[in-house]
DNA sequence: ATTATTATTGTACCTTTGTCGCATTAATAT
DNA sequence: ATATTAATGCGACAAAGGTACAATAATAAT
């Protein structure tokens, strides 16, 4: 039933990107960061274990592309991401903000396993950037 | 600037289409039920286009698919659909709840446009199909 | 009604995401 | 040191979604 995990270079490399990171991050960001190290296929199937473990969890940006953060408070088969989640529209960067909200009651008969609330809009970064193009 | 746009039948086939749906559609949705008529190219431009309206809305779907839905207080340029969706994680059908709820407050410097929140579990049909396969 | 304009469509092609099977490699247990 | 079996890399693949371009068809102008 229990599948025992190995403690891999592999997994250590993903495992220590995901920490360095402030957001959360996508493949493309996986592959830029290990130079394409590590085989497409290795690289999700790691997250996917990760994810599996309780130790990362998915975030489905408004782009189409899955986003990848660490885990705070969630272990394998209990999942406990009730937080928001916001992506910037200019540069796509996707930041975990753990801050607890109440989860709204749903219709009768509904039952929720999951949620995700992501908020979209611009980051500080890009808003300046926009605000010093529009003065010129 | 404003691109006038023409009122096609092909328009007018994908809006019949979502307005004769109860729930959020895929691609794949579209395509089963004009079984292929209109080329995949046209069917996401016309989406797009109509996003761009203010006519409809994007969902990212838990399983990396983009869904649509009518919108209902939206125009272009100003998109108003802070409401929830749920998605079964099941049958994959995902449902505009349409319940205002209070949005949370951002970290300073950050600027919000649009939120999506999805909410994943089961719907009340798949609920039931579950408790009845458990009793055999 | 006819013609001119240009938005729209279909076609083909492409990129990206994400998965799967399989032979090989390497972490752990014996 | 050896056996076991996760884990990896490789190749191939399907699906989502977008783009360039020539052909078509709504609308505007005549």
């Amino acid at each position: 039933m229990d599948i025992r995990r190995r403690n891999t270079k592999t997994k250590q490399m993903i495992m220590t990107v995901l920490s360095d990171s402030s957001s959360a991050l996508c493949y493309e960001d996986f592959e830029k960061q290990l130079s394409g190290t590590i085989d497409k296929a290795t690289v999700y199937r790691i997250l996917q274990g990760f994810c599996d473990d309780g130790k990362v969890h998915k975030i489905s940006g408004n782009n189409g592309k899955t986003y990848y953060a660490l885990c705070h408070h969630c272990n394998s088969g209990n999942h406990n991401d009730n937080h928001i989640h916001f992506q910037c529209i200019r540069c796509q960067t996707i930041l975990c903000i753990d801050k607890q909200f109440s989860i709204p009651v749903l219709p009768p008969g509904y039952r929720m396993t999951d949620m995700h609330c992501l908020i979209s809009g611009h980051c500080p970064d890009c808003f300046n950037e926009i605000a010093d193009y529009e003065k010129k």
